[in-house]
DNA sequence: GCGCAGGGGGTCG
DNA sequence: CGACCCCCTGCG
């Protein structure tokens, strides 16, 4: 396949350590020359910076202009609804003023799924890990610039694997979800593409709930992160928990902090703006 | 140096 | 509310 190039002029709202490090997605690597290169679908992508413009390069399926603006959410005005949530408090004005560049991705939601039920009691790098093996014994193999790169397998193409299997790539007790997880999705137990069109949020959200190793964090991620893009949803994580508290709530005692009074505070402050919100405040405190 | 708790973007029973 | 796999960290 040949290499193609777009080059986003002048562009806002957009940096490469705070769209890749902010924890929404796995497959991205940082190169010696400082950019990115990732593998979402059956695209190799490589970005980099060049002043103000964002520059594209890789093989791509279809143009590579229409799969980035889709996937690093291109058509979105990040700096209006920065502007929003400045308006907000000094804490949200400083968060965003930190990860003024993160936008979120729009990720396959069948992989969006696997990864973060991976992601359960675990560490980013052991999470991506995990994900490297998976795609390289299950996925296709593409090459680019004379390296292999591997797709995330397919529903069908996972589906091979047996627990045993899922246990020898290191998935430790996440083994069986994801085996469960991905048969229910085979068979249709839970359809993703009714998912996609589905309009309620909670009944997404519950439909979610019902897949193996999917709780109400690794649901709100998937809500967020992926492809069904539900901005109302609010993943509440140690990190969260720890910076609602300490901004909002400060109960001496943070293990104690109710979660309900923690989604009240962000439904009441952030609306239907509280998965952005949320971002830009996990990043803030997790980094700083 | 090495061994051993401690804990990590939670979920399940 | 404790256990769960695996790996990495920090401390003695």
């Amino acid at each position: 396949m040949k290499e193609q190039e777009f080059i986003l002029k002048n562009a806002q709202s957009f940096e490469l350590k705070d769209i890749f490090d902010c924890g929404q997605c796995f497959r991205w690597n940082k190169e010696e020359d400082g950019s990115y290169t990732g593998i979402f679908g059956h695209n190799v992508i490589n970005v980099s910076k060049n002043g103000e413009d964002i520059v594209f390069k890789g093989i791509c399926n279809k143009d590579i202009e229409t799969t980035c603006r889709e996937y690093f959410d291109l058509n979105r005005n990040y700096e209006e609804i920065k502007g929003k949530l400045s308006k907000i408090d000094e804490h949200m004005r400083k968060s965003i003023e930190y990860g003024k560049g993160i936008r979120l991705l729009n990720q396959d939601l069948w992989e969006t799924i696997i990864s973060f039920i991976i992601s359960a009691n675990n560490n980013i790098p052991r999470i991506k890990g995990i994900i490297e093996r998976i795609s390289k014994r299950y996925g296709d193999e593409i090459i680019y610039n004379e390296k292999s790169y591997y797709t995330f397998p397919t529903v069908e193409q996972l589906s091979k694997a047996t627990v045993e299997d899922l246990r020898k790539l290191g998935l430790g007790f996440r083994d069986v979800r994801v085996y469960e997880t991905t048969h229910m999705i085979l068979e249709k137990n839970v359809d993703l593409e009714d998912l996609e069109k589905e309009k309620d949020f909670s009944k997404v959200r519950e439909k979610l709930l019902t897949l193996s190793g999917v709780g109400p964090k690794v649901a709100d991620c998937i809500l967020l992160f992926s492809t069904l893009k539900r901005w109302e949803a609010f993943p509440i994580d140690v990190w969260v928990r720890r910076v609602m508290n300490e901004l909002y709530i400060q109960n001496e005692n943070e293990t104690k902090v109710n979660k309900t009074q923690i989604e009240k505070i962000a439904r009441e402050k952030f609306g239907d703006l509280a998965g952005i919100a949320q971002q830009y405040l996990f990043y803030w405190k997790r980094e700083a």
